[in-house]
RNA sequence: GCGCCCGUAGCUCAGCCGGAUAGAGCGUUGGCCUCCGGAGCCAAAGGUCACAGGUUCGAAUCCUGUCGGGCGCGCCA
């Protein structure tokens, strides 16, 4: 099982090769706007004229230094033209072709610098939309995944929103995305959890929920299913006499396996889908562990590895009778590259199951049968596979598959990946990608789903409410209920996304539903702000058409800059597989934007105020504000961040 | 023992396919609401980028080693 946080799963081991390859594109269409690209280009042709190649850095100049752009290429070519680099960078500055928006450059040392022209820099971001093209290919997704016994707990919480924050952030970028929650239905877990129901409730335990669920209600707590099951769960697994009832076990187990006891998992399933609503997260697919059995991909991708020069079956030894794997190729510096794929008794190690799985995502065989299993609150509908389902193409066939799972399964998941390049399917290999972040501690305390320290997902986004309300205080607000609702979600997905996925984290109350530093409501804060402020020009009549962009300042210039790097962004995100950046930038904008707000001139007046700037700059000033206003929704928006109308 | 991840300000973190004076937030200190919204802004203080070598015109960034923290190393699921 995967489950994202499970105590009692089996550990695994390995590197992690840092998956390199991404296997989407650079960014490389032109938008009008990329003046770093088109400077770029310029450089590198200036370069080439003097009879020298090279890959151009356009980076931003650090503060206090002269220009806006600029480019440390002299150094590079100072070697291959065996030149002084601030001669170089004297004559790139002469022989130089500025592109649009460009006004000049200066050689500044042995570095090449660019000033924009402000007014037709601003007017071009302004009125550039934020829109991305589409891309070929499709990217899946697979997150969540939580074994369906108990209800989510912190530790899941970090998956869930990392995950869907990937998918989004693909989205967005304009490729093909499809969300899949692979439903651990046969596992000891699941097994556990409903023995434990029947065994200390025999009879009818139906009246036993019904008295649990009055008394939650009560205390005023949620009355779900999965809350329910997850203590009787962490009962079993405390009772001294769980031993003796492990034959009892077993046989849900089977039972589970002939699949006797779907109806029950379903119920569970839609009980622990609401976290993941709630927290705005939805899917394209569930994907049962029990179809993928019944589905013969074992027996498939079985068939596929077996053509392998890197797989055999020893007839001695420690390993005969078995179907075994060398993953030494692959996985250099292991103690032993075996890896066994069919016992000698002939059953599939999970490992077998998993690389089964992997193979059916990226299309190289079909066989699951599919039907709607819900709605989703977006309207969305929820397909999940099923024995009685249709075949549909629509799904799977992958181009590209991220698995979200934590780092203690990155040895599995290397050898996941590493199936494929035995397979010889290269392409395939180079795009699989585990996605993995470091576990989630409680407090400092490592969590434990069996012993009952965790922390639900449910009573955390209920402090989230809580504490985003107590902030809102006396304000009047139509919806107060539904703004704390978005900036408590928003706090709590915005502190599980801000660093990198590999770093461990420390769930702390404090930390994950603070409101104000680097945090998603400052941001959420900004962007109403500015809506208040478009609206409130909008209402005095003032329109963006009579823009006079030559009176634009620096300080427009500025905020322009940084909404101009939105799609570098966005690139960088999909390229490095994570979310993280894109949170930065977040806050990197709505803190342009609350500096800009709040500049004063040298005798300590705001000067920047939109309404009280004169004609054409008043009006340039608020095209900007509003375009800025629409980047910070979108960046959120990647985030599955909203923003409220007010707060 | 072997492998992987992490180590940057008192704390939590950015920056890492080498480039200009290493940036935020929290906390501390001092300022800014007759001004389109103060969940905000400005300023001060706080750093041998764990340590030691190496490569380079240039290293927080790349390489090697050491130390510290985390995780993983079954014909388990």
């Amino acid at each position: 099982m995967r489950d994202a946080a499970a105590d009692d799963e089996r550990r695994s081991h390995g590197p992690l090769s840092r998956p390199s390859r991404p296997a989407c594109p650079r960014g490389t269409m032109t938008r009008h706007m990329d003046v770093k690209a088109q400077l770029k280009l310029a450089v590198e042709d200036a370069a080439r004229s003097l009879g020298a190649d090279l890959d151009a850095a356009i980076q931003e100049t650090p503060q206090d230094k002269p220009g806006d752009y600029g480019t440390p290429a002299p150094f590079v070519l100072a070697k291959q033209l065996r030149q002084n680099p601030a001669a170089i960078a004297r004559s790139l500055a002469e022989s130089v072709r500025l592109p649009e928006g460009v006004a000049r450059a200066e050689a500044v040392g042995p570095y090449l610098n660019f000033f924009l022209d402000a007014p037709s820099f601003v007017r071009a971001v302004v009125t550039t939309p934020g829109a991305l093209p589409e891309r070929p290919g499709k990217v899946i997704v697979e997150h969540t995944s939580v074994n369906p016994n108990k209800e989510l707990h912190v530790g899941h919480l970090r998956n869930v929103v990392l995950g869907d924050s990937m998918a989004r952030v693909f989205r967005a970028a304009g490729y093909r995305v499809e969300v899949q929650n692979y439903i651990d239905d046969t596992g000891r877990q699941a097994a556990e959890s409903l023995f434990a129901r029947d065994h200390y409730h025999p009879g009818d335990w139906r009246a036993a929920f019904e008295a649990w669920q009055k008394e939650r209600a009560e205390a005023g707590r949620n009355t779900r299913l999965d809350h329910w099951l997850g203590e009787l769960y962490v009962r079993l697994n405390q009772d001294p006499a769980k031993a003796e009832l492990e034959p009892g076990i077993r046989e849900v187990m089977h039972r589970l396996e002939a699949g006797e006891l779907r109806e029950e998992i379903e119920r569970m399933v839609r009980a622990q889908l609401e976290t993941s609503y709630a927290l705005g997260a939805e899917y394209d697919l569930l994907t049962w562990e029990s179809d993928i059995v019944g589905s013969g991909f074992l027996r498939r991708a079985m068939d596929i590895l077996e053509a392998s020069p890197y797989t055999s079956h020893p007839t001695e030894g420690k390993y005969a009778g078995a179907f075994v794997m060398d993953i030494s190729e692959f996985i250099p510096g292991l103690e032993d590259p075996i890896l066994v794929l069919l016992r000698s008794d002939g059953t599939a190690t999970y490992t077998a199951k998993d690389i089964g799985q992997q193979f059916w995502k990226f299309g190289l065989f079909e066989g699951l049968g599919y039907r709607e299993f819900e709605v989703q609150p977006s309207g969305k509908a929820l397909f999940t596979s099923h024995p009685q389902g249709e075949p549909d193409r629509r799904f799977a066939h992958g181009t590209e598959v991220i698995n979200v799972i934590d780092d203690r399964q990155t040895h599995p998941q290397t050898v996941v990946k590493a199936s494929l390049a035995v397979a010889e399917a290269q392409e395939q290999y180079e795009r699989s990608f585990h996605l993995s972040y470091g576990t989630v501690l409680l407090e400092g305390q490592t969590m434990s789903g069996r012993k009952g320290i965790v922390l639900s997902v449910d009573d955390v986004l209920e402090e989230a409410r809580a504490r985003a309300r107590a902030v809102l205080g006396d304000r009047e607000l139509t919806d107060p209920e539904e703004v704390a609702r978005i900036v408590g979600i928003g706090a709590l997905r915005f502190a599980m996304l801000r660093s990198e996925p590999q770093r461990q984290i420390d769930f702390r109350w404090d930390q994950a539903l603070a409101l104000q530093g680097d945090t998603a409501p400052v941001v959420q804060y900004a962007a109403v702000r500015a809506a208040k402020i478009v609206a409130k020009a909008r209402e005095a009549g003032f329109d963006p058409v009579n823009a006079d962009w030559s009176q634009v300042t620096p300080l427009e210039l500025e905020l322009a800059k940084l909404v101009a790097r939105a799609p570098e962004v966005l690139d960088t995100a999909v390229r490095v597989h994570s979310p993280h950046v894109v949170a930065q930038y977040a806050l990197d904008l709505s803190g342009a934007f609350n500096a800009w707000y709040n500049h004063k001139d040298e005798a300590g007046e705001r000067d920047t105020n939109v309404m009280k700037s004169p004609a054409g700059l008043r009006e340039a000033r608020l095209a900007l504000v509003e375009r800025l206003r629409v980047a910070l929704v979108d960046v959120l928006s990647w985030l599955g961040i909203e923003v409220p109308a007010e707060m």
